[in-house]
DNA sequence: TAATGTTTGTAATATTTTTCACAAAGTCGC
DNA sequence: GCGACTTTGTGAAAAATATTACAAACATTA
């Protein structure tokens, strides 16, 4: 299905980084943005900034720059961001309520059409303007949600289970932060976000006493 | 300070998860572990664990494996979480307070002595039993409460200037869930968490159908 | 104790990602 | 239009990270 040479990794989280950094752009009225006003700004390498926009063909203008505007558009289609994307929250727990609350999401098209839990005193509730639906019909809800993106946000020892049933229910991509390792088919993509991790890991450094 | 072999970012990673891993292994009284075995449970390939711990001196036994709790031990140590630390979070809105509730933090040592806001509306309110402090006030407080890690989770516009405000607060590590590239001091360490930035990359992995 | 099997720790190799460096393309002032 | 700048896009080099492969260490069985 897709010929295109690879992208790494890296380069499509950077993409995002240059999203955000674009619309801040346009709202303060800049239309051309070279590589390295974009390295002084974001602390991002000139040529990694031009090598990851070489993936997806020519952007920009030598002796010119980059039109803010229309770079903006093209990596907001690239990550398929330009248009509406159902997403379901499974666990309606602290996170998973901070979540569905976070208009960030909304503005860059993540729209939240479903909210599950398990528990009998939260099933039937509203949360910001959405009900929360029993996560043992998460099947038949989404396949009139058609949500291909689901947000983990259960205890680690649910989150296998509801990876499964949200696989079942036609979900292809899974934003775990459940401190688990899920196992899923080849046709799920998976995230993991750990708040512990990241701790540990500021952790060590501050011993370490790393230096950029 | 530190004359050991830097160790890799990805590295330190794992051993967060490792740590987890082995937390459960415990619970189950299992007492020795293998690399083959770690692989087959997680994922992650052997040598790549094994490649993981040797930068800390050698922890194994050949023909038998790991000690679960000796291994336990010493990654808590070496990521600091063998004790408690205490921690402040800034941004006393939905994904602050979500934080300040979850409990996996306390459960490894992250302590979370202040919650701090801008708002007047929450300033003085208790959140999970702490009171919201007013973040004008971060300096004075944490002479007293000596956190050196902080959570940002305040709006955009607000990060960098809480961010600096931190570290002239002596905190020397910064968890920053805020949309934006900080700048600090090379004394302070950073670690981003973008949602936005994981449901975007899903979002390109969804329609690229990659394959593990 | 010897033979067999398992597992570690790491040197060597492979792969991935980042950075460098420069030709080609474009701008600007005169 | 010409010369002096600026900036892109990308091969090539460098750096970082992951994987392979295997000698050495230890266990187990007989």
């Amino acid at each position: 299905m897709n010929s295109a040479p690879k992208v790494p990794i890296p380069t499509l989280e950077r993409l995002a980084t240059y999203l955000r950094y674009l619309i801040d752009l346009e709202a303060s009225n800049v239309d051309t943005i070279s590589s390295t006003e974009v390295e002084r700004q974001t602390g991002i390498n000139a040529a990694q900034f031009r090598k990851d926009l070489s993936y997806f063909r020519e952007f920009g203008k030598p002796g010119v720059g980059y039109n803010v505007v229309e770079l903006q558009t093209r990596i907001a289609r690239i990550l398929q961001i330009d248009r509406d994307q159902s997403v379901i929250v499974i666990g309606a727990g602290n996170l998973g309520s901070a979540l569905v609350g976070y208009p960030g999401l909304g503005e860059h098209h993540f729209n939240i059409v479903g909210v599950f839990d398990s528990s009998p005193h939260k099933i039937g509730t509203t949360i910001f303007d959405l009900d929360i639906l029993d996560v043992r019909t998460l099947k038949e809800n989404n396949a009139l949600l058609r949500a291909r993106i689901a947000i983990i946000a259960v205890p680690a020892s649910a989150a296998q289970a509801v990876a499964e049933n949200a696989a079942a229910a036609g979900v292809r991509a899974l934003l775990n932060f459940a401190p688990i390792i899920l196992k899923v088919s080849d046709r799920v993509v998976v995230r993991n976000v750990s708040f512990l991790q990241e701790l540990a890991v500021l952790s060590y450094q501050i011993v370490a006493d790393v230096r950029k």
